[in-house]
DNA sequence: ATGTTTTTTGTACATATGTATAAATCACCA
DNA sequence: TGGTGATTTATACATATGTACAAAAAACAT
């Protein structure tokens, strides 16, 4: 046939349809994206992708279990170098970055992490897709506590907690710049740029090391605002 | 006919309808929820969703009407009071914390805020609803601009794309802080609560500050690590 | 009361969705 | 070359969706 079939052909089908699914999942999620649609942008055909993958959700996990293993492979190795650095600032510094980096890029390969799965991940996240909720946490728990043991071993005085809540906003703060980096462009009126990657890294490392070696937060007690309510 | 708006009073129905809707919605984003489920939780008929706001989509808006002007008016409010604080690290700790307990829990009125439409502004975010987008940068940006404004005049040093990037990261932790809460449970086994507001509150404003007064990242070009590409 | 407007209700419609299936086509090897 | 298993294609199907619409019901004004 045409033109079509070309990136098919190319790549292999299956292959081409998990690219096309990858890159349109990371754009508007996973409800909003049919497996019509995934089908033509790979150039392939709608029946291939219960053929190849058996359903929607499954083609979804097949993309996790392409990415998951190597990035967080990846930050481990990275957060593994960096504690081999003897200057506490900046061994807390090279372990933020270790863990972060993985996120908006991966090493050689296109697969093993990198910013469109991570940011697959954000929205996955957000529109609370349970398939894709689960695998997160079974996955990706290991390399938080890894951060959270490293971080622990640098910053002694700090309790557990504190250091989950902050590593829980580095982690909402790395997923909100790659959902929307628009955002930063127009609040800068164009000074900064929210799609220049690694701009974004070196402003997340520098932000959360400082934070991570503030005092915990005072009393947990009496004024807490007119916020403290339960969900 | 025309006047079918000012005379739309609370029949119960029309407030059954943005209560429920801004439940599911905050719950599960706009597209996944479907106006028959929305008319059955308001135990309204399904046609009185067209009747009342005439799309789907216009019932979001409601939704956002009922809560943009409230919110943010809260948040000048705080954040105003707050500016009158002489020690500087108290005035802006302060300035950040006016700008976020809104978002957790609005002054008196059930309308206003809430962590409910902040994590509903968090969903469609992410979705990518464009309609939602489109208010939300219309109505959100001068708050933020006036956290940035207030945090350029008491750390002057700071350039304003490092001030803006700062706060970006504040939005996005905080977003998903009210997305995924059970994930602080679940890496602190237990020790500290996602749902606890007050402590979310506490950490964030905490760690804000403390990312707010470093240094800003050295570099401006050369290693910026495998992440340096664009989207 | 009567007439008019507003609201509710039930249903219809066009479209979109994920998946199943059978026929057609291809790749590959004896 | 012929045949066999893998893949592709086209279509069908059941279901879900947002909205339109007309009739019924309720609320209201005079």
């Amino acid at each position: 046939m045409a033109m079509a079939q070309t990136a098919a052909r190319d790549t292999g089908t299956r292959e081409a349809l998990l690219e096309a699914a990858e890159e349109l999942f990371s754009q508007r999620g996973f409800n909003a994206v049919s497996v019509r649609e995934i089908a033509q942008a790979a150039g392939a055909n709608l029946g291939s992708i219960p053929y190849h993958f058996g359903s929607k959700e499954n083609l979804l996990l097949e993309i996790y279990r392409a990415h998951c293993g190597p990035m967080n492979a990846r930050r481990l190795e990275l957060m593994g170098e960096a504690e081999r650095i003897s200057d506490r600032d900046e061994r807390l510094a090279a372990v933020i970055r270790g863990w972060i980096v993985p996120a908006f890029s991966s090493g050689s390969d296109r697969r093993g992490g990198g910013a469109r799965f991570t940011r697959l991940r954000a929205i996955l996240q957000a529109e609370g897709n349970e398939a894709a909720r689960e695998v997160i946490a079974r996955t990706f728990d290991d390399t938080s506590n890894a951060l959270i043991d490293a971080i622990g071993n640098i910053l002694p005085q700090l309790s557990r907690d504190t250091i989950v809540w902050r590593c829980h906003f580095l982690l909402g703060a790395l997923y909100y710049a790659l959902i929307n980096p628009e955002r930063v462009s127009r609040l800068s009126d164009g000074a900064a740029r929210g799609d220049d990657f690694g701009a974004a890294i070196d402003q997340l490392v520098a932000a959360t090391a400082a934070a991570m070696k503030a005092d915990a937060p005072a009393a947990p007690k009496g004024r807490n605002g007119d916020g403290a309510r339960r969900q």
